[in-house]
Formats: structure tokens, C-alpha cells, sequence
DNA sequence: CATATTGACTTAAACGATTAACCTATATAA
DNA sequence: TTATATAGGTTAATCGTTTAAGTCAATATG
């Protein structure tokens, strides 16, 4: 099937060649393809057949200089190799796409000149909004343009419009549940607290503990699956007998070092995260953890963007999503406080 | 430091805005920015300085439209929560951000429609080439466009520029390695014949295993965990030593199943994946499989691209990459098969 | 009947860059 | 001396749309 090939040697078929054919004006065109003015249907079908015949698909770039309307907008992430973020992408890109927007992606490997670099990249494409989710504490936006429309996504920060989950009821939710399964000698390692995120979550779990348990130890160790040495150590002291880990990743390196060195969980150690990414439920022992909603995250986001493009003067906005609890294997019941931890070999 | 505010009450510095700054001509600024033209130091300066006065920021739907270059390029995926994806697309963003290309994400969750869709959207945004990893073996471009660059990844099509892995040596890897470990009743889970990538790590295993091993039973199994009825039932009949799956997602799939009816991996049965995704080392037992260099895929796919681009005459052409096997824990040691005068060392 | 109003088009001016073509003074060559 | 490069600019056309403004007949209004 010989498909239109337009006449002109090379290249597409612009607004011109479609009005020759249709024997109008440009004007014309253009107001059939946009519903726009007053044509007749005579004529308008004419046109519809002359688009077809040429092959005619509108250039954006010079509809872009007129309209100043890119239809694009940027999507900015620390790093796709951690498990949290393909489904936020994904569901950022889908949400996008039904409104009409194509998203540019900008993964910085957690490099910060990489996401200054790639903010200004955007910036100069012409984006109509950006979906950010900062690698650091850094604010760029304020150095760059300060009128380009930006949500930030899961890590709030103040004077934008933000959408995030419930890290404090999370928190909470995991207070509870330890405490209702009787452990209470708690390893806390929380993620940086520079992170509202991370902050969050500590937050909400240790103000739900009081003092019905004791934090035995805390470290702070950074979002990934490397261990800093001081969490290396504190795991090996088993003076704990449930390890609350900042997040997914966290509690899988945990238990993989915690295997390593003969200690089983939760037999001896029990263990929960947060994000549920997943393969929580694929590792052994299952995770227990913080079920977040991802893609409704994604989604919002596009929804906070859209808003603010069209209003960018409204008041700033941060819409927190619910979080669950999901309860699987990785927590085991203590049945008496004292009696029972003690040190049995494999 | 209140930042260079251009004093038109709206929007962007433009070229014009310079050169008055400056006090010259619009194609002087445009020829300082470009290093083309000769422009005397003295001005060149004045320039630069105007430039950095105003804020300036090139407008690239303009620079788009004048010279036919978006300076971006699209990249299509069937679903970004396939593990197999994320490293890929982190690499190819890399890759084109350092040839100064943007990236579009097309996520098309395995929609056909979705696919066919984004190809177009791509295409009207006039992207110079795209990156294709296709969910089905429909080949849309010769629909749409067949003047648009593209390169396809990890599932070659003819008549295309290609990049992909080894396939039929990782295959091969495959089963030498379990020859090697006394297996010789195999039970095979292959991937969707129709992809290539599918079909060679079948023929290479199927080849390399020779008449040395019996394959028991053979099903066709999508590329995710879900598994279908057929897949389930072989699993449990118990009647080979090594289940062959096409890869590590399937592999992690049947390990729970077989878990959940207490089977035990690889005790019972040994099982071997294809991919080695980020995971395939945490779960239970760790997973033998094969590597594939999914970020040197996703750097040559670019370099593939903009050779096309630049000479999209150039004659097809394909590159594929070296795997490696990677020995974990899921496939044991078989004594002794047979009583025979055996080769087998111990 | 003269005058508005409307419907159906067309003309042409932007949008912001690039770049071929042109201009002018000064240096070089013959 | 006259002719000729050359360096350092400027002018204006152009890319493909959108859209305000204009044209002109046919119809409606009073």
C-alpha cells in the first residue's frame, strides 16, 4: 500500500501545501484544524481530504512560537534504578499524556550539577511546568526562574506546591503495630533528615512509640541499599529485637546483612520498611511496611501542574495522600518481654 | 540579589532585546552565540555582557523552526515497572543528554493503542529519532512515518537498526552451565517466540543442549510474574531437576510458587533466569542468570540514533552485545545421574 | 430602498531565531 | 595610483503557525 508519499521530495507537508491542494487560504486551514472561525461544511470537508492526502501533521515548534504554549513539561528524578520511582514516572508520564502533554525526562543519578544542569536544560525547552523531585535540599528554582510553573513531588518543600504521602501517619502505623506485637527494643536507622520525607516518618513513628518502648540505638543512613558502617555495626549488636528501617531498600540490605552473618529474621530480628517498592514481597522474609500510593502521586501531580499553569498566580497547595499498612512476615509476635531473647545458634 | 528582572513586564528576554542592550543587530547576537560570522572582541564582549544582563535564554521552538533541529529525541517502553527498563531508560536520558538531545518518555504499559499513539505524538513533536523497545511485534512505523529515525532496543526487527544482547550465547551459557551440574531433565519456560529476544535464548539453549539432556515439557509464559494455568501445573508435576525460565521475572514467579507448595528451591528443583535484574540477587535462593549491559545498551541505542540521524542512508545495522553468566544459588549440584563411567569430577 | 448584520473567506502581521546577501571602511597587492 | 581582499558589521527573508483585521456578497432589518 503505497502510502502518501507527499510530492516534495523531501520533508512534511506544511499548512500551505494543505491549502493549496484544498485550493483556500491558510487561514482556512488552520480554522478547520482548530474548530475555530467559520467555514463551510463544503469547504471543510475539501480540507479534511486534502490533510489526509498530504499526510499532514502539524509542526508544534512553529505552533509553540506562536501560541507560546510548548504542551510539554519536564519530569525531573533522582534515580530509576530505585525501585520508588518507575511507577511514580510512569504514572506522571500517563497523566501527562491524557492532558495532552508530552513529558521530558531528566534522570540525574542523584548528581546535583546534573539537576541544575537539567532544570536549566528544561527551562530553555520551553516547559510548561516541571514535576521535581529533588536529589538534595538544594532549591534551584530560585536561582533559575522562579515564574516556571513546578511541583514538587515527594519530598515537600516550603513555597511550592507539593503532593506527598502521609509519612506521619506511616510512622504511626508502624509504632503501632510493633508495639502491639510486644517488641519493644527498637534499632531505628531513618533516612536523611534533611527530608521532610525522611523527617516525616521518624517523626510520626516516635511520637506514636512515647515511651511505651525504647529506642536502643539510631543512625541516619542515605535512601539506597549501601549500609554506612555505623548501621553495618549497629545491626551486629542484636541488642534490638526489631530494626525500623527508613525505607524499603533499606530493610532489604538490613536483612541481607543480617542472612549474611547468621542472624535470622525475624526469628531473631524482626524488621519493617517503608514505600512498599515491589519486591517487598518477594524477598525473605516478607517486608512488612508502608504501602504508598504511587501512582495516585503521579496523577496529582500532573493535576497540582496543570493548575498551576493555568492559575499561576493561585495560592500554593500540597495535597498529603493516605498511607496503609501492609502486614506481611518480616515482624514476628513476642510473646514474653524478658524471657525470650536470648542467643540461639542457627 | 534580585536577579536580572528584564524590565518588559512579561515573559522571556528575546534576541532583539539583547542587541538593542548591546546597541547592534540582532544577526551579531545571533552570530556570538554561535561562534559563526566574525564579530570583533570589543563587541563580542558587549554582548556576552548584554546577554548575562538580560537573562537571556534561547527559544528553541524559534531555533527549531529556523533550522528543522527539536534537538530532542523520543523513547518508547512497553512499562517502566518491568525491572528490565528502568537502567535502560536511565541510560539512553544519559546518553542523549550528553549529545545535547532532551528526551520524550513514552510509557506505553503494553497498550498497543497506547504504542501507536505515542509514535504519532512523537512524530508531530518532531522529535529527530526514537528509541523503541515495542510491546508487540507490530511494526507501526511503516504506517506513520518511515522517515523518522529509530533504533530499536533488546527485541531486534528486521529491516531496522538493532541493539541487543548476546541472546543466543547467554542461552548457551545456560546450558552449559547446568550440563556441567548434572541436570538432565529440564523443564523449559519460554518467552513470546514472536520477539526475537525471546526466540534466540531458546535456540541457543535448545542448541547447545544437544541430545545431552532431555527437556520434559516446554511452555510459552509472557514476560512478567504473572503465570499462566498451563505454566503452574508443569511447575508442580515434580518431574524435572532444573525449570529454564526466559527470564529472571518468571524465574522469581515460580520460585514463590513452588515455595508456596513447598517445594524446595533449589533442593527439589533448581530454576535459572535471563536478565539479571537488580533484584534477581536479594530474593531466595539468589538467582543464577545471565547479565545483560543494559546501560552500554542504552549508550549504544543513542549512538546507533545519531548516526542514522546524521546519515539516514546509511546502510541497517546491528549491534549486539556480549552477556556473561552469573553463578548464584539457585541451581545445585546433581551427584550422580546414572551409575556410568561418568566424567563427572566430584 | 438604504442600511446593518452576518457568514465565509482572504490578507498579512506577528512569534524568535538563523543566515544569505549586502555594505563600508581599511589593509594589501600590483 | 587603482584594484581587490578582508574584517566587521547590518538588512531582510525565511521557517510554519495563529489570528486580528479586512473584503464582499447575501441576507435581514426598519
Amino acid at each position: 500500500m503505497s502510502r502518501s508519499k507527499s510530492r516534495k521530495f523531501s520533508g512534511k507537508a506544511t499548512l500551505r501545501d494543505v491549502a493549496r491542494e484544498a485550493g483556500v487560504s491558510v487561514a482556512t486551514v488552520s480554522y478547520v484544524l482548530n474548530n475555530t472561525g467559520s467555514v463551510s461544511d463544503q469547504v471543510r470537508k475539501q480540507v479534511k481530504s486534502a490533510i489526509k492526502l498530504r499526510g499532514y501533521v502539524p509542526n508544534l515548534s512553529a505552533q509553540a512560537m506562536r501560541t507560546g504554549r510548548t504542551k510539554t513539561i519536564g519530569m525531573i528524578l533522582p534515580d530509576l534504578r530505585n525501585p520508588f520511582f518507575p511507577e511514580l514516572a510512569q504514572s506522571v508520564e500517563n497523566a501527562a499524556r491524557s492532558n495532552d502533554l508530552a513529558v521530558f525526562l531528566v534522570d540525574t543519578q542523584e548528581s546535583q550539577t546534573a539537576e541544575a544542569e537539567g532544570i536549566f536544560k528544561l527551562i530553555q525547552y520551553g516547559v510548561e511546568g516541571i514535576v521535581w523531585c529533588p536529589s538534595s535540599d538544594m532549591d534551584y528554582f530560585k536561582e533559575y526562574s522562579a515564574d516556571t510553573p513546578v511541583v514538587v513531588i515527594d519530598r515537600p518543600l516550603p513555597n511550592y506546591d507539593n503532593v506527598y504521602s502521609d509519612y506521619i501517619k506511616g510512622g504511626k502505623l508502624l509504632a503501632q503495630h510493633i508495639l502491639s506485637e510486644g517488641h519493644c527494643k527498637i534499632g531505628l536507622i531513618s533516612g536523611p533528615q534533611s527530608f521532610e520525607s525522611a523527617a516525616q516518618r521518624r517523626r510520626g513513628f516516635l511520637d506514636e512509640l512515647g515511651n511505651s518502648a525504647e529506642v536502643v540505638w539510631e543512625v541516619e543512613n542515605s535512601f539506597s541499599m549501601e549500609l554506612g558502617d555505623e548501621t553495618r555495626a549497629r545491626l551486629l549488636q542484636q541488642d534490638v529485637s526489631v530494626v525500623v528501617a527508613a525505607n524499603d531498600m533499606i530493610a532489604i540490605a538490613a536483612i541481607k546483612i543480617l542472612n549474611q552473618n547468621k542472624i535470622k529474621v525475624p526469628e531473631t530480628i524482626s524488621i519493617v520498611g517503608f514505600d512498599d517498592i515491589p519486591w517487598s514481597d518477594i524477598v525473605q522474609p516478607p517486608l512488612t511496611t508502608i504501602k504508598q500510593p504511587l501512582s495516585e502521586l503521579g496523577k496529582e501531580a500532573v493535576n497540582l501542574l496543570m493548575r498551576r499553569i493555568e492559575n499561576p498566580e493561585a495560592s500554593k497547595k500540597s495535597v498529603v495522600l493516605d498511607v496503609d499498612i501492609v502486614i506481611r512476615q518480616s515482624v514476628r509476635m513476642i510473646e514474653t518481654v524478658d524471657n525470650e531473647t536470648g542467643l540461639e545458634s542457627t
